[in-house]
DNA sequence: TAGGCTATTATTAGTGG
DNA sequence: TCCACTAATAATAGCCT
């Protein structure tokens, strides 16, 4: 029986952490589901976990599949408006291309008053700080590669 | 003093179920807090609220400012694929929009397990679930009149 | 690995200032 | 509107099987 209060610190010990993980993530979504009764939100959970093929998903598939769409969809960066100025079929595209994107943020902003989302981390949790860091750099790294070869196309046009 | 369980359902008294909303919410961030302490996860929360031009951040802004920044630079639709094919310099540049779309995409999934977020409400709760369903209703009829213009562009080209 | 138990701690509903 | 109080309820750490 729990005698003392526990430290709110990093569990260290690999089985404990993962325990505890799970037990106050399901506490977690509990309080979720919990205000989103009470106070009329349509909320969903996500628990993504890319280590395991198996995405978790809480509480309602659809809504969740919903905006796991809409991210997939929305990740390009809209840099052609410096890229194409010789071309007036472009200029006009992009400027939908735009109105598409202003809109789309003011859905998004409208969306997500209405929800609550949540992206948990699965169960394979990197076990030290290194790891976390080795990855930041890897990302910090492949963004920098593709930003130079777009800068590299504004040159040649 | 409470002497009774409270029943799980949409508390349609107003002033109380913004103090519960207020309450649940403050001892969410607090859950989340400790779990991400615990197990070592890099968290934060984000509360917009639209209504209200004062966006609430926690636990450190600079994360979530990060995170914020994503989303808006991530907001337009691949659509030119399809549409400049007569271009060879446009194929060049969409090819590189697109690896940088899969990139960003694969350092989105990454950042996904190291972090967790939440997009809550804020204080203007919409009221009745006619009120959310007209909003909803709303936002499909935007969507559907850019994709509509996108179209368009599409057949004269 | 998962689920059950329970002493203990934490959250919070209702209330009043 | 917001804080403080506190009885009642809920969550959960450490064990156990």
């Amino acid at each position: 029986m729990s005698r003392k209060k526990l430290k709110l610190a990093f569990i260290s010990n690999d089985m404990a952490r993962k325990t505890t993980y799970k037990r106050r993530k399901k506490g977690i979504m509990k309080k979720v589901d919990e205000l989103a009764t009470l106070c009329g939100i349509s909320a969903c959970a996500v628990i993504s976990n890319p280590f395991d093929s198996e995405t978790e998903v809480w509480p309602n598939p659809e809504g969740v599949n919903k905006v796991m769409e809409r991210f997939k969809n929305a990740s390009v960066l809209n840099k052609s408006r410096n890229v194409n100025h010789e071309s007036f079929m472009m200029q006009r595209i992009v400027k939908a291309q735009n109105e598409l994107k202003m809109q789309r943020e003011e859905n998004y902003e409208k969306e997500i008053t209405l929800s609550m989302f949540q992206f948990m981390q699965g169960q394979n949790l990197p076990s030290t700080v290194e790891e976390i860091k080795e990855i930041h750099k890897m990302i910090e790294k492949n963004i920098k590669e593709i930003e130079n070869k777009l800068a590299a196309l504004h040159c040649e046009s």
